[in-house]
DNA sequence: TATGAATGAGGTTTCATTCAT
DNA sequence: AATGAATGAAACCTCATTCAT
């Protein structure tokens, strides 16, 4: 009867529901800064909380990550849903989704922990397949209206998003603030995505093993 | 300090010689496969070599890490002289530059030691210096040409270059081997190239200390 | 760096304290029983915990061995500092301090790590500094007293303690315990010391420069 | 039929016969400025040799280590019996057997390999028999010559020896030379160890016993 | 429930010893 | 016979994870 691991179902303390939102907030940052390779007791150091709750709260280093996940691709559902509710989509509506997972992905979540692969647990699965499917309609309905070209797919656009430098930070704090750059290489991306598209693109457009070994290569999940 | 170090001196005896080379090669794609936290353990295990010899080359893994660094930017440096010496530069051969180094860079040395910066070794310094005077060479012949639009400099190439996402290989041996799509984004990287650029990139564009910081931050050289 | 190593300002845990205390007196007698060369593990093993532990609260061997130099100088000093409240100094209380000060020597740190020297940190060079200029007092107003020879002075005392022979332990539990050699040589050598002497002694007398250097060659202090 | 080791019988080539001269030389030298731990390579480095050529002559570090030991024994036996041809054994005449030790033995070999004990091979259990047996007729005659206090023995002598500081050497070759302490702290012990001695010794006087731990447990031989 | 000390497996690095040249 | 490159066991050290307080 030792609850070391929190009961799925009964809600969680106030201050322990803020403790997760803060150890999910940090821990995010703190991949970003360091990569996969940074120490739980980082995390804990900067969250100002013991390991132990961080432990508490999830059962280990991967499980952390996979909510960081989870977390990420659910807000990025949420913008290409808003997208989507409109009709015809535009190249605006296009662009401002790839610009908003772009600054997403530019917490540079990924790649974090090659060579490490675990399946991702269904919660990950689902919010995973959810955001292709929605992408793959915006995909689609985009090309419908003759903006993007036609040459690429929904998961063309998630490679390509994964593929763009996150910010860098430094952590000597003497270093000034750098401009995030990410912007500015989406713009580079959104005009070679721009339809027609002239330079042939090699290869054939990748399918769901792809983008799924992708995954597990970068992030193990 | 103790010969355990090879002299710099003395040339290796040959068949030494040939494992530097090996090890090099190796490491690389254990790094490329599994990221900076590779084991020496698995360079050594998959060159058939013991850990001894690598550490005999190699005095750690960061220099380990820089030597390949160094032969990477090496060869995308005889890339782009060989470029530089058509006149006027055209659009293609900035082109087969452009998807050369994306070819070698998807060997994805980058990014793998996030956090673990340590400054670059005079020779890295060195190659680094003349690889991005001349992108820099390239870039502006490029753009006087009119092919290559004006609001990118050659920062900005080697960022985004950095940002193809690599090959991602599988260490599961049965898993069916995957189309390398870092060329297949070259094209639309390069599209979004093109003179004269429709989206306005956001963000000044990027100088010598970015990349720079870019660089410590991502692999710590 | 992280905080693996303990926060230098929040004081300890009552246990981990204990612990502290532990690893040092247990380390010390490794030391003693095997040299410079015992390894962290053996210290872990004979004390019970596991070699974690020992790393969270010394950062490195070398830092381990220099808490041992920084506590047995300590105790030095407050025994050299007992002898100096008398007035004047006798025979008798000189050949305490030296009596004491060879049977903590003969715990034998020194001589342990020769040919790893790194320089001693603050807290070490303030005691050894506090020690020497204690014995110099000594020294001195032991031969105003008369009963010491004056051709040597605090530097040579110093040397002398430190070549006294350990107390040999045998790592074979069966064998026998032996008798403290250490206190019967320190007979021989204060009837050295005593005034007036009649070997003429050989090579100037040393100064502090001839310590920090043995101090450098013996344990890298 | 690989004569990887010397055959114990035929000659030696000159040239061979002159490496294993320079080999025990330069080893000697190797440990007594970095002690035991001092590393193979570093001894084949200084002789200008390959690790090779000293495992030929020498099967392991042991055994190396073994035959200095043997050599400095032989050189202080033949000290002693230089002495023992007189009579009677003058102050003096000890005295200069006590110093040509004391210069011999600061060449430091020992104490180097505590904790690695291994039994000594037969060539140096006889010299060290012999060497003590010549002591103890010295030590004899010169007490019974009246000028050395009666309270100590041969074995007494060998480990007060033992305990003098070696030269302290120092790689950092910018250092000055320091003078060699021992020869002085000899004479502070000379003078203790003259009869009559006036503070008396503590513990029983060791035996046999007690030098063979002592040898067991600072060079393991 | 929160804390941070303890654990120990695993990675990095060194070096005695072997062996192909 | 000599060389120095290769080997691998063992040392050092880190950090994910557990658990006593």
């Amino acid at each position: 009867m030792t609850p070391t691991t929190p009961p799925a179902d009964r809600p969680l303390r106030a201050d322990a529901r803020q403790n997760v939102e803060q150890i999910l907030d940090v821990a995010q940052q703190v991949f970003a800064d360091l990569g996969y390779q940074a120490s739980i007791a980082e995390v804990a150091k900067r969250s100002g909380l013991g390991m132990g709750t961080i432990y508490r709260h999830f059962p280990n280093k991967a499980v952390l990550v996979e909510r960081i996940a989870i977390k990420v691709m659910g807000e990025s559902l949420a913008q290409v849903r808003r997208a989507l509710a409109e009709e015809p989509v535009t190249w605006t509506a296009f662009g401002r989704v790839v610009r908003h997972m772009t600054r997403l992905r530019s917490s540079q979540l990924f790649p974090v922990s090659r060579g490490r692969a675990t399946d991702a647990g269904p919660e990950l699965s689902a919010v995973r397949t959810e955001l292709l499917a929605a992408l793959d309609d915006l995909v689609t309905r985009t090309q419908r209206a003759g903006v993007l070209r036609d040459d690429v797919n929904a998961y063309d656009i998630v490679l390509m998003l994964n593929s763009i430098p996150p910010r860098h930070t430094s952590d000597s704090a003497d270093d000034e603030p750098v401009s995030d750059l990410a912007d500015r290489y989406t713009g580079v991306l959104l005009d070679g995505l721009r339809a027609p598209g002239s330079e042939p693109l090699s290869q054939p457009a990748p399918g769901r093993r792809e983008i799924d070994q992708f995954f597990r290569a970068t992030h193990g999940l």
